[in-house]
DNA sequence: GTCTATATTGCGATAGAC
DNA sequence: GTCTATCGCAATATAGAC
């Protein structure tokens, strides 16, 4: 079965403001591109602003879905919680390739959409690893010096950035099929190391 | 004595590129925020896109003169050059505010200057890195099973974003002045950590 | 070097036929 | 729900006066 106009608009959609940003797609190439006429925009979103919109509220609907599993571990000790957002990580890239081109879009150049969704899932992801950090230096599993803000922001750093920066590392190295699970392992080992209280303090 | 009318279209460039992307800002709003008349981006630069150029080339340009006595100390221990490129970041975000957003921007949605002047810079700063670790892990400083690549990748992660997230982070945690050398400080000091061979290996 | 006036192109959106 | 034709507007760029 043929996929109805508006399914091929939200699929262009996504390629092609993740690739040129809002301002740099046309109407006209957003058409082209999904095989629709142009004012089937129009008609099915109400112009190319609420195309853009209903694009990311689809492509941010199953992280919210994610993050209540990961959310519910609220009692278990924090590495474990910190493995589990890391593997939540790595699921999120692989089943939206794009949205982290999107994110780091609204991030840089935000939309009116950076309010109503970005910022609402990052606030939550941050929210999530402070408060396991918290937890984990209140164990003494961490170093207690740390300053949790910017230890959270150094996981989410060194999980995503690779994901972002991809097509350009892939001229610098071999990148295979499972390399996306061989970055976030290592990176992820890494953090977690580095931030782990030395045993004779 | 007042600044000339290039170097007015230049700040205003960096400025209004950075926030919101090449195509996003028309010459009509770079003139104005100059306080220069229209014509003068076609007469100086040879249109917005030779403005754009202009303006990535000044903003690289001290970043290839900090890699130079970065990449001389080649024969020192390699913890203490990845020391030395830290710092490097710390600084180089201090003198170019907004080059972090120019950057994240080309990696996202490339423009011409990607290929000529973006690339470059981050395939020499990948090399210093690569190199780094490479020895450091011949001279057991670090965990042998490295993927070098990939650690490099997450010292670049970890270090940068940060500072391309910090308005957003702004408002979950309070940041102050020399926040700025105190992530990099601590997102440094896991980071090394974090890929040291532990003692009894 | 700077300005006004204008040429030209492409944009997003929609009225109205089907 | 889809399409063509078109409107109104803003874009970049520049010719030519100063």
């Amino acid at each position: 079965m043929e996929k109805d106009t508006q399914t091929k608009l939200l699929e262009a959609a996504t390629l092609l403001f993740a690739q040129k940003g809002f301002s740099a797609v046309s109407t006209r190439e957003l058409a082209e591109a999904a095989g629709v006429n142009i004012a089937a925009i129009s008609y099915h979103f109400r112009g190319k602003e609420g195309l853009y919109q209903a694009m990311m509220e689809e492509q941010f609907a199953p992280m919210s879905q994610a993050l209540l599993t990961v959310e519910a571990l609220a009692g278990r000790p924090a590495p474990e919680r910190l493995t589990l957002y890391a593997r939540h990580v790595a699921i999120i890239h692989q089943q939206r390739p794009f949205i982290i081109r999107i994110m780091h879009g609204e991030i840089g150049n935000p939309t009116p959409c950076f309010e109503t969704v970005v910022k609402k899932y990052i606030s939550r992801v941050f929210q999530f690893i402070y408060r396991a950090l918290e937890d984990g230096v209140a164990a003494g599993q961490f170093k207690s010096d740390l300053n949790l803000g910017f230890a959270a922001i150094s996981l989410a750093g060194i999980m995503n950035f690779y994901f972002f920066a991809k097509p350009i590392f892939k001229d610098f190295m071999p990148l295979s099929a499972d390399s996306d699970h061989e970055y976030t392992t290592q990176a992820f080992r890494v953090y977690l190391d580095g931030i782990r209280r030395k045993e004779n303090e």
